[in-house]
DNA sequence: TAATGTAATGTAAGCGTTTACATTCTGCAA
DNA sequence: TTGCAGAATGTAAACGCTTACATTACATTA
């Protein structure tokens, strides 16, 4: 390795512990003797052996992340809030996507129990009873992203989904529309449910209702909303507008209604969710739901720092919920925007 | 923490010495007392304390990537290769942005120096001297990405920005375009250099003389690439064809031409470099060079693990440059694509 | 049966820190 | 001068593992 603590004990003469005392400045140094220290690991380029001192102090200084993919513009955005507030923090990011979903215990095991990291920020869009039992029983932080509303037992930081899916299907009716179809993601991911809940929600208080002919299934990906909408079109009954519960599956939609030269939203109204850099670029732009995903990242890591250093209590449940935002963009039917926002 | 080798060894009725050669597989150990040790570990879910393991070992088990930012698809796809390629590797991944340029020789020095990782992938697409001395210093298993030609002397993996500038450039004269002009990156950008070097020396071994007015700067931004287009529009004599140095700031291109009225390809050609998602969803298709992104992270991380298993010799430089593949939109003036190809 | 070689196991020394506890200094009050 | 508090420093154990080396068990051969 290189230099280590013994080697400025003796260029210093005194012994490892004042040199360690006098690096962490805990426990009373003189101050010419700290000087002197000082001094000498900087001109040896000394850095304490952050193992070493794990071991001794069992922390690491380092939290792991495990995300469902790391392909995602979404999951860059995570990962990006939660860099950054590690760096102020002096800490450091373990990344990893769960491979496989058997895999995602695996990892989480590894990262808990081993000891690797001091805490893990944890995103499982599928929750299972093996996964949830496993968390519930772990005693250390841990921080959960995107669970459904009924973990209530876990500290989790989540996009107000229903919330968000409410407004915009609010606002779809607004534009008189009355059939309004929805794309909807897999049954299990809580973010898919939460979004369906909030469009038949907004349905219902309508006093609209719902017709279970208007939501086709979709995975969240280009092609299932490419697939959904085609779907749609061929009913007897058409939609006039279409909830796609996220961007790129709206995205999708484009590209189908493109291709058979119905026009948005002249013909159909569209809207999405997420408001990913993507959605700027269509045109017209599409209208969406912001959520704050970067800040959900930030939140997460915050409060896990929090549990870390004992602050907040690790076993009390806590969910929190940020609040999402409408963007309007020309898919609705609203008047179109004089140009794109893109900077 | 939990379980460690020593209640392992106690229950096993054996020392600490046999539980570690059983799990590590290494030395030798009666059947019988192995099959004892697996089984008592599996019940007490005993994992090793990675970071004792560390210590000891000398290995860590984790190697440490440094981008210059976590924003873009760009570095998204680098991680993702490294990330698909550690989890093959049974390895872990600490990743940081520099966050700031001073940053990156901290984080750099705290990676190597203190044994956090036992090897390092690092990027700076902006290297200077100071950084560039440390890092030949360094004893350190370190591959770096996308470094310029001059570097000779140290490890990396590169896309081959010449070679892909050359060739877009070649193809937008075959459109029979003359004043092709160019929005470059930054000096001192080794990926903004080389792909300028690759349309200078397309152009001139076309015969076709550099007008320094066709090329104005840019910054790799979706706004420098708009500013670009309507300073390059303001010229008296007009470009016919413009190569952007990134899709992003062809993008930008795309945003000023609508917003002017200028079509695309039909008063303009435009071409870009990356191939990122995006630039399938612009109207028409952009023409641009597709970048080997996601294998450059996999064939460094591959390196990476050769120098730390001491299969190659870290001190022998090695330069590898991925070759790019030409995209055909219809930016260019190629025949409009039937449609996109989104999945 | 004793000698020998090898397989199985144990002992203990690291790895580089932190830190509880012990020791030595220092200055000041008695 | 002595005693003593508190500051400064030192000693050594601990963190949980790996591994060189020592020891023991066992089978084989003379």
């Amino acid at each position: 390795m290189s230099t280590n603590i013994i080697e400025i004990a003796k260029r210093a003469g005194v012994s490892i512990a004042t040199v360690s005392r006098a690096l962490n400045n805990n426990g009373p140094v003189r101050e010419e003797t700290r000087q002197k220290i000082l001094q000498i690991s900087r001109d040896l380029n000394y850095k304490p052996n952050p193992i070493a001192r794990g071991l001794s102090r069992k922390r690491t200084d380092t939290i792991g992340v495990i995300l469902p993919e790391l392909v995602d513009e979404f999951f860059m955005d995570i990962i990006r809030g939660i860099d950054e507030e590690a760096y102020r923090a002096n800490k450091y990011v373990l990344v990893s996507s769960s491979h496989s979903q058997r895999d995602v215990i695996e990892t989480f095991l590894e990262f808990m129990v081993s000891g690797r990291v001091d805490g893990v920020i944890l995103m499982i869009p599928h929750l299972h009873e093996e996964a949830a039992e496993l968390i519930r029983k772990s005693k250390h932080p841990l921080v959960m992203l995107n669970v459904g509303r009924e973990n209530k037992d876990v500290v989790s930081f989540n996009i107000d989904n229903y919330q968000g899916a409410y407004a915009i299907t609010r606002h779809l009716i607004e534009h008189q529309n009355e059939r309004i179809a929805m794309i909807k993601g897999y049954p299990g991911n809580c973010d898919a449910e939460g979004r369906l809940m909030g469009y038949r929600d907004a349905l219902d208080h309508s006093g609209i209702a719902l017709d279970e002919d208007l939501v086709v299934q979709g995975d969240f990906t280009v092609r299932s909303g490419y697939d959904g909408f085609r779907q749609l079109m061929s009913r007897n009954k058409k939609p006039d507008a279409i909830f796609a519960a996220n961007d790129m599956m709206a995205l999708g939609i484009y590209e189908a209604a493109r291709i058979s030269g119905i026009r948005i939203p002249d013909d159909i109204s569209v809207a999405g969710f997420d408001d990913i850099f993507l959605s700027r670029l269509l045109l017209p732009r599409l209208t969406t739901v912001h959520a704050p995903i970067q800040e959900l990242g930030i939140r997460a890591i915050q409060y896990l720092f929090k549990i870390i250093d004992g602050e907040v209590d690790p076993k009390t449940p806590h969910r929190e919920e940020l609040s999402t935002s409408l963007i309007i963009g020309g898919s609705c039917g609203c008047p179109h925007q004089s140009g794109h926002n893109l900077f």
